[in-house]
DNA sequence: CGCGTTTACGTAACGCTGTTCACTCAAGTG
DNA sequence: CACTTGAGTGAACAGCGTTACGTAAACGCG
């Protein structure tokens, strides 16, 4: 089930055709929620487009009918914000989490994070569109601004840069932990982001891309 | 405003109000052509969400019905990506040539550039986020990846770069041009796309934002 | 057992969307 | 005049998110 080829990939999508299904017990209903959210995940993943993921169409995969996907969510935006959400879990455990473990040169962790995120981004694209690409209002208020800022790639790229300041790697103007942060973050959410919405624009290969930014941001670029 | 109490009266262009309106006689269909676009800006504008640009909204302001949109563009999409790339020519000539013909020094001319660049796009948020940002497969081919390249900001970009490197102001391993130019405009993105898709998220001002990265990118992070 | 409450779900429908088909109406041409 | 052609309508289709309302099944309790 799980892809060995790379760390960032997410769980299983299970299946997308119709179900038989019992009705759920009393208090079985979360069995149901859950179901709803695997043919969400499903449907995102196999189509790679939000449009696919309609109500009806999630409905039919659980093999119930649309009004009772209200039952166990607000709205569709919840739904599929949810869905979104537990990838964005999945990397942080996957792959933040332990190279903030592992405690190794922050300059080098930095770098590694950096790689791994482009390749999470580029390798969940319509995820990655929903959760940071989209308009805010139609952003649950609960996914508005803290997945951004508590997710572990910001999170774990202000704590590397911290230690990397700690430890005296940082040029003494190059501004605040904060700032700091937010410029590598922003730069490698703008990789992902062409990466994800042009995907056919003639550019240089990801990886190159990826390792001139890191560069580029450490030693910058005038002689 | 003045109450336009004529039955006569002339539409107003860019109002979002319906219209009086003739008949388009045989060579003016270029005309409704024009209003049809200028209705979808101002509905553009002034909401500032592209759910509120639907073909029977557009058809209203102009004052016509919604299947005459169909014999001036073959679909909406069409329609919405016309009115952004008039502001991208419109950025183009107001911004990225005037910098081109200045002429001064390249390293501070990329800096400015930037500086418009990413004003632009916070100020424009639904036109950028409807060019950069949409799904690759809702683009119509003729603005999927020419429009990245050839548009001023990126062209621009390209063309100080070289003038840069020419004058010797570049690290000799800064890579070749065309990878400097495309991490330079993926970062700044990186920054016009967070802030247009969080714009409730609790940042460091946009001009602290665009000053760093700059910085960071000609001066590099580390001691 | 049986009653009543609660949870899970279905049926039907509303208002909206982009889009298409078939038609009309007016203007310019030979 | 007839004829063509460009501009615009009216009605409709299929799909969307969502809601109001009815119903069936499981549980606690007397």
């Amino acid at each position: 089930m799980t892809p060995a080829t790379s760390p960032t990939a997410v769980p299983a999508p299970t299946s997308v055709e119709p179900a038989a299904r019992r009705r759920a017990r009393r208090g079985e209903g979360d069995r149901t929620r859950e179901a709803i959210i695997s043919a969400a995940e499903a449907l995102l993943t196999a189509s790679g487009s939000e449009d696919a993921v309609s109500i009806r169409a999630v409905a039919d995969a659980v093999g119930v009918t649309p009004p009772s996907i209200y039952r166990h969510f607000p709205d569709k935006a919840h739904l599929i914000f949810e869905v979104c959400a537990r990838h964005f879990d999945a990397i942080d455990a996957a792959l933040v989490q332990p190279i903030l473990r592992a405690g190794g040169d922050p300059v080098e962790a930095l770098a590694e994070l950096a790689r791994g995120y482009v390749r999470f981004g580029v390798e969940n694209p319509e995820h990655y569109r929903i959760m940071f690409m989209g308009h805010a209002d139609h952003t649950p208020g609960m996914y508005a601004s803290e997945r951004v800022l508590e997710t572990g790639s910001f999170g774990g790229t202000a704590q590397l840069v911290q230690r990397a300041i700690d430890a005296g790697r940082l040029r003494a103007d190059a501004g605040d932990a904060v700032l700091v942060t937010y410029v590598i973050w922003a730069a490698l959410h703008g990789v992902v982001t062409v990466a994800v919405s042009k995907p056919n624009m003639p550019a240089p290969p990801l990886d190159a891309q990826v390792d001139a930014m890191i560069d580029t941001l450490l030693h910058g670029l005038l002689a």
